[in-house]
DNA sequence: GCGACAG
DNA sequence: ATCTTGTCGC
């Protein structure tokens, strides 16, 4: 039996990425006030194939302005702290197919933590860096940093920084975070005024793990 | 060495 | 994330 190339991911390379990534985070307010377009990103899984949804959410309209969907072989493994080379790639394949369709995109909501992480670069980080664009951190799960009571909300705090908020959902904790080009209190802001009061997840996240899970048997099967 | 550990 | 029926609880 041959050593799949799986094996191969060099983790060490990959946390001095995410170290030079994380210095290029930038922390700023947004105008509020003119953001409209939404765009959640999210990943699902069949056999060996990683299926990404981008869904384009208008906040005005509160309605999906575009649905864009994109697979490929998965080739990394899941490692705490490292899902962004797992799950980054396939996720870049879905967002360039709605930006081609879109006239702008105000904020993208990513799966995962943004600098709530070891070395302050989640996945919403790493792809907020990357393509220079705001995107916010959206987990059901804490990876990193501790919850402290501030202002009577759940902050989460990362080497004496407010990095995020908690949010109670359904009597559990959903953590909202910094990805770039935003401040903490803005993402909980987006977070909040895209959120379906009867859904556990911001409704671009919600689209987009439902779109995910419901077309990737389609898609997959269509990639053979 | 032990425990924790996004999706 | 994913494999999966019934079942406990509001």
């Amino acid at each position: 039996m041959r050593i799949s190339h799986i094996m191969f991911f060099d983790v060490e390379r990959a946390k001095r990425a995410q170290n030079t990534l994380s210095r290029l985070a930038i922390i700023t307010p947004l105008d509020i006030s003119s953001i409209d377009i939404i765009v959640g990103l999210d990943v699902s899984y069949h056999s060996s194939n990683a299926v990404a949804t981008a869904v384009a959410y208008s906040i005005n309209r509160k309605n999906v302005i575009a649905v864009e969907v994109a697979t490929k072989p998965v080739k990394v493994p899941y490692i705490p702290g490292l899902l962004a080379f797992r799950e980054a790639p396939v996720m870049f394949l879905a967002l360039k197919k709605l930006i081609t369709k879109l006239k702008k995109i105000d904020v993208i909501m990513v799966n995962g933590h943004g600098l709530a992480h070891p070395r302050k670069c989640g996945i919403a980080t790493h792809i907020g860096v990357v393509i220079d664009l705001p995107t916010i951190g959206i987990a059901k799960k804490l990876l990193y940093g501790e919850i402290v009571f501030v202002d009577s909300r759940l902050a989460i705090v990362v080497d004496g920084n407010i990095v995020g908020y908690a949010v109670n959902r359904r009597g559990r904790n959903i953590y909202v975070s910094i990805g770039h080009r935003i401040t903490a209190d803005d993402a909980l802001r987006i977070a909040l005024a895209t959120w379906d009061v009867n859904h556990l997840l911001p409704e671009p996240i919600e689209l987009a793990d439902k779109i995910s899970k419901e077309y990737k048997y389609i898609i997959a099967s269509n990639n053979k």
